[in-house]
DNA sequence: GATGAATGAGTGTTCATTCAT
DNA sequence: AATGAATGAACACTCATTCAT
C-alpha cells in the first residue's frame, strides 16, 4: 500500500523512503542482490522495521528500486532528446550519462533470473520502460535521418549495446577504469555511426525483440 | 592437499573432481553465486562430504573453476593462433568461440567484489593469465600489421570489449538473445576495424592496465 | 490509569474502550491468543496507539477481556437464579446459555499457563468469580434440597463439567455442532441428576477446589 | 521425505526423530503451538539444524506429533478391545487411558483453526482416524448389545464426550486435578450407562458426524 | 485523545562446514 | 574415500511497544 501511492506519506515517511531507495541501489550495486536488509537500513540509518514497513519483502525493495531509476532514466532521455540538437548526441547522453542509468542497466546482471523475471512482468515497470522506448525509438530515427547513426541498427540493438557498456562499470570506479570505458564506448560509437562497412547480419532488432533490458 | 595435486588421485576421485567442477561452474552461471553448496553437490551426483573433500570452502571451489576455464581458454587461443591464417580472424575466434571463454569472462561480473580480488590474487591463475596475454598480446600486434586491427587500440581495449559482449550473454541463450549477441558483436567489430575514423580518447590500454579481466 | 476508571472517559472513548474489548474478545476466539494487537485495532477501527492508550499492554488487554465477561456472566446467573423457579433450571441456564460465558469457560484454555495464573491472580477477578461462586452454590444446595440434583457432587464438580462442555465449543459453530453439545449436555445432565447409581469417588468438589476454572 | 520413510534412517537419526516427535509433543502441550522451534530442539537435546532436516518447518513437526499419537492411540484401542471382557471397559479403558491419547485429543485446541483444517486434511491421519473409529464402532456396538451403553448414543456421542474430558486435563497435573478429572468421568459414565432416563435430543451422532475430532 | 510511523528484540529457517558412520 | 546427519551462526521477517505528528 505505502509502496502504491507515496504522496500520501507523511514528510518524515517520505523522507525515510527516498533515503532507503537510494541506499539499497547502492548496496545492491556494491554488495550484490543479498545484502543483508539489516545492513540496508543500517546504511540508510532506520530500523529493519521501518524498512519492511515501506516494502514488505525483499522483493518489493528490489522492484521499488527498478521502477525508481528507471523513472529517472525517462526523465532524462527526455531532457536529453529535448535539449539537444543533433539526435545522436541526445542518444549518447540519454544513454550512457546517469548514475540511475547505470544502475538500471546493471540490475539485471545482478539479480536471479527469477526476480529479473518478476522485474519484466511488474506492470509499472512495463509502463515506464514503454514510455522510453517511445523516446530512443524517436531519437534512433531522427538520427538516422540525419545520416550520424547507421541505417541497419534498430532501438533494439542500441540498448543492447549501451548495457553491455554500462554493465562493464566497476563498481569501485578508478581512473582506468573511466578511461577504459570512455575508450569502449568510443569504439562502439564508432561501429554504430553511418559508413560504407559491411552490413550488420540479421535485421535491425527493436525494443521488444529485447524485453529483457 | 588433493586440490594441490590432481593427478596423484585415483582414477574414481579424479571423475568425481572434474564433474563436480563442470557442475559447480553451471551452478554458478545458472544460479549465481549463492548457489548452496548442498545442490551443487546434488547436481554433481555426489555427497556434500565429497565436494568438501576437494575443495574444502566455496572460495577453493570457486578459485578451481576459474582456474580450470581460464586454462581451457589459454589452450584455445593457442589453437587459434596457430591455425587462423589471419590474425584478426584468430582474435576473433579466440575470444568469443567457447563456453569456457564466455564463463571466464563472466565470473567477475557474478561474485563479489572480495572473492573477485582473490581471484585476481591466487598466483596460478596469475600466471595463467600471464601466458594468456602474451598470446592476445602477439594477435594484436600481427593484426594491426596486417592492417586489419586499427592501430589505437591496445590489447586492453580488446579484452575489454570482449569481456562487455560476452557478459551480456544470457544465462538462458535463445534466438533472439544470439542474434543480438551476433550483432553486437558485428558492430562492435566495425569499430574495432583499421579505418580512417576519429581516434581514441586516451592511449591504448594495455593488458596490465585492466588486471581485473 | 484510563483502565483504572472507565466511567470518567469522554463518550467517544468510552465507546472505542467498548469496541476494543469487543472485538479483543472476538479475536482471542477466533484467532487464538496471539492475534497481533494491530490486528485487533484494525478490526476495532481504531489505530494502535488508541488500542495500548486504553491498555498498556497484551496482558492488560487480556485482563479486562476476562473481567469484562465474568462480570456479565455473574448478572446473567443472578438473573436465573432470581427468575428460575426450579434451582435446576436456574443452575442449567445460568451455565450453558450467554456467548460471555462461553468466552469466560474458555479462556483459560487460549492463553499459556503464565497468562492464566496472572488471570487469576487478579483481585477484581477474584472478587467477581466470589461472587460468582456464592451464586451458583446456593444454587447447588437448593437443587440438592428439591431433589434434583446428586448429592455427591459438589459447585466445584459443576463448574469443572460445564466449563468441559462449554470449552468443546467449536470456533466456527455449525449445526452438527450445535447438535453434538446439546446431546452432551444431556448425556452430562442425565448423570448429574440424582438417581440411584454408584456414589462418584472422592468428595464433592467445592469452588476453591478448582480455582483455575 | 525424511518423514516418510522414518525406517530408513541410520540409527542415530531415527533415535534423534524419535527424541523429537517425543519432546515436540510435550512442549506444545506445555508452552502452547507457539514454542520455539529452538527450544523444542534444546530440550531434544539437538541443535535446530537437526530438527529441520527430519521436519521441514514447524507445520510439519506438528503434522507428524499428530500421526504419532494417533498411530499410539490406535495401537492402545485395538489391544483394550482384545484383552477386556466386557466392551464397555474396552471403551473406557481405550478412550481415556494413555498419555498419547490425551495428548492427541488436546491438539485440535493447541492449534490455529487453520493447522486443524490441515491435520484433517493430512491422508495419513485420516487413515488413522478411521481405522480407530473402526475399533470404537465395534466397541460401542458390543457394549449397547452387552446393555451397558445408553441405546441413544452413538460413536461420534462418545468420541465427544471423551474429548471434552480429556481436553481438560491440565497442563501441570496436580492431585486435585487427577480427583476433579476422575468425578467428571464418573458423571459422564452415568450418563452414558443404559438407563431409564429420558432419551437423548436428536439422533445418535456417527463418528463421520464429528470429523473434526 | 487519536493516529500510524519507527524501533529493535525475538523467532523461523537456511546453509556452510564438520564429523560420525 | 564417500556419505549424509548434525551443528549453529547468519539472515529474513514479524510484532509489541514507543513516540512524533
Amino acid at each position: 500500500m505505502t509502496a502504491g501511492s507515496p504522496e500520501r506519506l507523511r514528510a518524515d515517511a517520505r523522507r525515510n523512503r527516498r533515503k532507503i531507495l537510494a541506499t539499497a541501489a547502492l548496496a545492491f550495486v556494491e554488495d550484490g542482490p543479498y545484502v543483508p536488509m539489516e545492513e540496508i537500513a543500517r546504511r540508510a540509518g532506520v530500523g529493519v522495521g521501518t524498512l519492511y514497513r515501506h516494502f514488505p519483502d525483499r522483493d518489493a525493495l528490489i522492484m521499488a528500486v527498478v521502477r525508481d531509476n528507471l523513472a529517472a532514466t525517462l526523465v532524462r532521455a527526455r531532457q536529453a532528446a529535448a535539449e539537444e540538437e543533433q539526435a545522436w548526441d541526445a542518444l549518447v547522453r540519454s544513454m550512457s550519462a546517469s548514475d540511475e542509468t547505470r544502475l538500471v542497466l546493471r540490475l539485471p546482471t545482478l539479480f536471479s533470473p527469477a526476480i529479473v523475471a518478476a522485474i519484466q512482468a511488474d506492470p509499472e515497470i512495463r509502463r515506464i520502460r514503454r514510455e522510453l522506448v517511445v523516446v530512443i525509438d524517436g531519437l534512433v530515427r531522427r538520427a538516422q535521418n540525419e545520416g550520424s547513426l547507421r541505417a541497419d541498427v534498430g532501438t533494439g540493438d542500441l540498448i543492447h549495446l549501451f548495457s553491455l557498456l554500462l554493465r562493464g562499470v566497476r563498481r569501485t570506479p578508478d581512473d582506468t577504469a573511466d578511461v577504459a570505458l570512455e575508450r569502449a564506448q568510443a569504439v562502439i560509437l564508432d561501429g554504430l555511426r553511418a559508413h560504407s562497412g559491411d552490413l550488420l547480419p540479421g535485421r535491425p532488432l527493436s525494443a521488444t525483440d529485447l524485453e529483457a533490458e
